[in-house]
Formats: C-alpha cells, structure tokens, sequence
DNA sequence: GTCTATAAACGGATAGAC
DNA sequence: GTCTATCCGTTTATAGAC
C-alpha cells in the first residue's frame, strides 16, 4: 500500500513531466515507465488505460487548483471591493503562480496550456467538465464589473483573455520568436502579472467597434496629421 | 510530370488538413496517403521524409502570407499614416482572412495555431527561420508607434498580442469552455478583427505597470466606493 | 514516377506467474 | 502489487519490379 502510492505517484508526476514537454500523443507509456523505473505493466493496473493516466494527472492539480480560484474570487465579493483587476489577478493569478515552484507545477502548466490543442474529444470533454464550476462562477462577476459591455463582445473579449493566459501558461516554448539579442528571460509570475494584468484590463475596457469608429471619423477630422 | 505535380499538390493539401485537424505527430503518412489516394512511397519520393513534407507544408502559404503582411506594412509607410490599428490589422488580417476562405486556408491558419505547441525542434527553427524577416519588418513600426512604451514592456505586449492572434486562429477547438447557450458561430474574419483591434490597440496603449499603481493609490482615495 | 512488399522499430494492452 | 513475456496493430522508411 505504502510502495503502491509510491509507484502511483511515481508514474504521475513522471507523466506530467513527459506529457508537458513532448505532448501527450507523442509521449508512450513505455517512456513514462522507463523514465519512472517502474513495470510498464504497473500504468494499467493503477489507472486502467493512457486515457486513465491523462486524467487522473490533470484531475490531481486542476481541482485544487480551481478551488483556489473560486476562493480568491469569494474574498473579492466578501469584500465588497471587486474590482476588474482584481477579478483577471484571481483567475489568472493561481495558474501563474502555481508554474513558480520548481516542482510540477511549471509543468502541470505547461500542460494545461497544451491540452486545448491536442487532437482528443475525451480531452476536451473532460476539460470542459473539469472546469464548470469555475465558468459559471467567473462569467456573471466579468459581467458584474463591464456592465456596459454587450454580452457578445465581452464573449469574445474573455476568449482573447483566455489567448493571453494560455500563450504565457505554454511557456516559451515560442516566446524566442521575438528575442532580440539574448534568449527571453523566465520571469517571476509576480512580475508576468503585474506586466499581463493591466493590459488585459485595457482591453477588456476597451471601446466598443462602433465607438471606435464614430470617434475615428472625427479624429481624420480634427486631428488629421497626428495619428498614433 | 503533370501527373506528378497533381500527385504532389494532392499530398501537400492532404497533410495539411490532417495536420491541422490531428496535429502533426498524430497524422501518419499512411492516413495522408489513403486520404489523398496516392501511394504510401510517394511521400518519400517527393518529399524525402514526413519532417520534409511538414517543412514543405508550411512554407507554401507562409512565404506568400508574410509577403502579403510586409506589402501591407510598406503601403502604411508609404502614406504615413501609420497607426496603431493600422499596424495590428496589417499584422493579423492577412493570417485571419486567410481562414475566410473555405479551401485549404482556414486549414492552414489552424496549423499555423499548432505549429508552436508540437514538440519538434526543428519546427521551432523553421518557423522562426521563417518569420524572421516579418519580425524584423514589424518590430521598429511598433516601437515607432509606442515610443513611450519601455522596450521590455512592448516585448511582453507583443508576446500578448501573439497569444490572441494564435488562440484565435486555432480555431473554435477551446472556444466552447466559454460558449454558454448554443455553439459558438464561427464568425467572418472580418467580424473578428473588427472586435479583436481594439482589444488589442488598448491593450498596447495600457498605461505602465507603474502609472497604474500610482492611479490606483490616488482613486482609492478619491473614489473609494466606485469600483471598475 | 508509381507501384508492391517488406524491413525494423514502436505503440497500447493483457495473460499469467509470483 | 509487481513482474516477464507476448499479442497484435501501426509507424517510418526503403528495396526493387514495372
């Protein structure tokens, strides 16, 4: 029972290591096994299939993990001060910090970022499931803080928001792509978020199209050669 | 050699509709092949290997796609009324209007949406390879319309940027965490871009990190009770 | 250029001994 | 709970006939 949990974990965080650096799809249960020097037999005795294996690894941290994210979201109302920073900071917030401690969390991370992409309906029916609560709990308070907004745009402007916190999540995987001279630096998540938050709240507070186009109209008119 | 092209032609758009609907480790040569109706060697023979067809995937819509950003980049330039949208739009339009069309565009920009959460070094390479010179193009405008913005700052926003740009071409796979009632409706990339610009010009435009925190101590003190 | 046939390796899953 | 051995399907790549 003590070795069972051992070899149990053993082969969890041995997969979410493997399943965030290469993919899921492209990492086999012989190279967890191997890795974890455990019996390739072992992974279907404790999780019945590789669909198993994937879930129970998001399962083990994304629960815990959206339970914060409630919470933080809890002590906002509690206080009466919710504030559209403060909402993005708690819902974007856990899953940046939890990729600083140099354990799995970065990796879980990493992860989370790529299971949208990867080919798999059971995946994405699980993820969908997995993350119920935390929709329908943030989607009223977004529309809480933007009342103004209507409800397509503010659709659409979380799915941007969700673009952002994805893409930083990924890791840099692609952010050498703008490197200029050295290699992009790891930032502190303190630091990525008090950089992403205020950006994300612009936009989110951004005017709507139309304003935008009436006031563009009467910018050619009046402010013709100073454009930016 | 008529025969051959069609035969090479018909290989290039098999794989990239099955890379871009599977992902690319997912995709074999063998349901490429079956898909296309052409031989399993084939492949081999024209492309020399699956790394050398994914290459030779890519780099047919890219190279034109990117000629088509720094032609609209140069005609900004050339009637110097270079803005902020202006740029944005010259940037993501050519990539999401390419989606509108119902043939093998709209693959491709999915692909391109995957391209950097494959684990594949040499993809990393080639596509940076590839997007060099766009990168080289894009980068002064921005800094030239955001000469205020601290060069670390504008590194980060642009990495913003990007992770809106590539969520949304990558298609509605996630967009139904969000989608409450009915599926979400994939809309006209116009559509789209008319929403996504002011999102991310504010975005942009955000002010600093600093500024905020200054703006934020004097509110609390003037307007206390009127949160957003 | 296109085909068949096959090599050689790797994939997930399981039976059955211990 | 853990192990070995194995089944059986799939993978990339290639050799050689046409």
């Amino acid at each position: 029972m003590a070795e069972a949990n051992d070899t149990k974990d053993r082969i969890l965080d041995t997969a979410e290591h493997l399943f965030a650096e290469r993919g899921l799809g492209q990492t086999s249960l012989r190279q967890i096994t191997s890795h974890a020097e455990v019996n390739l037999a072992a992974v279907n005795y404790h999780f019945g299939s590789k669909e198993g294996l994937i879930k129970a690894v998001l399962a083990r941290r994304l629960e815990p993990l959206n339970r914060e994210r409630i919470r933080r979201l809890d002590r906002l109302e509690r206080q009466g001060s919710i504030t559209l920073e403060g909402l993005i900071e708690a819902f974007i917030g856990p899953p940046l910090e939890l990729s600083r401690d140099g354990g799995g969390g970065s990796r879980f991370v990493r992860l989370m970022g790529r299971t949208y992409t990867e080919h798999a309906s059971f995946l994405h029916e699980h993820m969908r499931h997995a993350n119920e609560a935390l929709v329908s709990r943030f989607k009223p308070a977004f529309r809480m803080v933007l009342p103004e907004l209507p409800k397509a745009e503010l659709y659409w402007r979380l799915h941007f928001l969700l673009g952002v916190m994805s893409y930083v999540m990924a890791g840099n995987d692609m952010m050498q792509l703008l490197a200029s001279s050295r290699n992009a630096e790891l930032e502190e998540p303190r630091e990525i978020i008090r950089r992403v938050v205020p950006f994300l709240a612009a936009g989110l507070r951004a005017p709507l199209p139309e304003e935008l186009a009436r006031m563009g109209r009467e910018a050619v008119e009046t402010d013709a050669m100073s454009p930016v």
